[in-house]
DNA sequence: ACGATGGTTTACACTGTGTCAACTGCAACC
DNA sequence: GGTTGCAGTTGACACAGTGTAAACCATCGT
């Protein structure tokens, strides 16, 4: 049962979880608890001490990836923009900076959220936070009067959301090869003409 | 090691996947082949035999994700749309149906693809399908003139394609609950104002 | 000197995958 | 009618990876 959220020397606990980071970038989800300990330097009993199962380091994981990524600066730039086209171009700069540092860890975790409802629950948390930060932007384009009168609040930030959600941007950046300018500016280009009054 | 193609009794075959199906829209990813013989009425021997393992199964899964569903007639009948915009709606109606159909097994595979060689190409295999089906659709928008010039066919496909994609169906429809009505009605709303010449 | 804390080492039980070999049941076929 | 061959069964086994348990060691604060 995924244990104990706070064990031993925070020190040993983020050499885990670097070590963690690494193998899941390197190998996807297939990697072993004992590798995970070695890359460590550490024993494997060590892994289970601090975060009493696999699902609890995957856990872990979850809010090592929103921690090493200070989001609160760049959003505040994203916020910044003087009109709505090119707040919504900045959102997705920063959307495709965001998936291309999380990408191998998100796809393993986005993928084994179904499998441990702990995983689950700390993955839509973050989801949450994500949807709301998106919402922010619709509502201060709202009341500029920038968004669309043809759009709820709700719809729009539901819609960006889940548009600029992780698989849409990997069929595109990962699988079809885009470069980040192309994604930014055909997803700019997309919401810009959808949501932004004319 | 993912052997024979084609061995023994159709029927038997047809009986596992059936059973595998199931067993995955029940249980995600976490099914144990024994389950899927049981359930089939089958030794577990059966299903080693006809495909070879694990991962075997479910690249036949794959397979067996489109033939249950005669895209064929569907697709004719969107392409028979008179005008751009109940074209759009008319392919996003199709698109939540078809993954409000396979959904819990295409959960189960997108994520599985990435741990399995055979797996990843047959899943890529099938997107690649799908791309040429809503590139199909800009083409035809293209010749009526009905796109906006703002667009290139190539991106205008990538981007209805990744849009229409699995995870942002999820997002909306099982994570936010929208109904299937809200999904169309937002998706096409955002697709015709985007792709659409004014 | 002492006990607590953080970690190691060794050992083991358990589950699920994949493989093997010997056997059965049932056709079709000369 | 016996033979051949295919489809599937049965039972056994090796192996990997997870998770648990107990005994042990090192170090630091008091």
């Amino acid at each position: 049962m995924s244990s104990d959220s706070s064990y031993g020397d925070p020190a040993t606990r983020s050499r885990i979880l670097d070590a963690a980071w690494e193998l899941v970038t390197e190998q996807g989800g297939r990697f072993k608890l004992s590798e995970v300990a070695a890359r460590a330097s550490v024993s494997r009993q060590a892994v289970y001490l601090h975060f009493g199962d696999r699902a609890g380091l995957l856990v872990a994981l979850v809010q090592h990836m929103d921690d090493t990524l200070d989001l609160g600066e760049s959003l505040a730039r994203v916020h910044a923009a003087p009109d709505g086209a090119s707040l919504l171009e900045a959102a997705m700069r920063l959307n495709t900076t965001f998936w291309a540092k999380v990408f191998p860890v998100a796809q393993v975790l986005e993928a084994a959220q179904h499998e441990d409802e702990a995983l689950g629950a700390a993955w839509r948390d973050r989801m949450r936070f994500r949807h709301a930060t998106f919402r922010a932007m619709i509502e201060a384009l709202a009341e500029r009067g920038e968004l669309d009168e043809d759009w709820s609040i709700d719809d729009a930030a539901a819609t960006l959301y889940a548009v600029a959600h992780f698989d849409t941007w990997r069929e595109l950046v990962i699988e079809l090869d885009w470069s980040d300018d192309l994604y930014i500016a055909s997803m700019s280009r997309l919401l810009r003409r959808a949501l932004l009054r004319r």
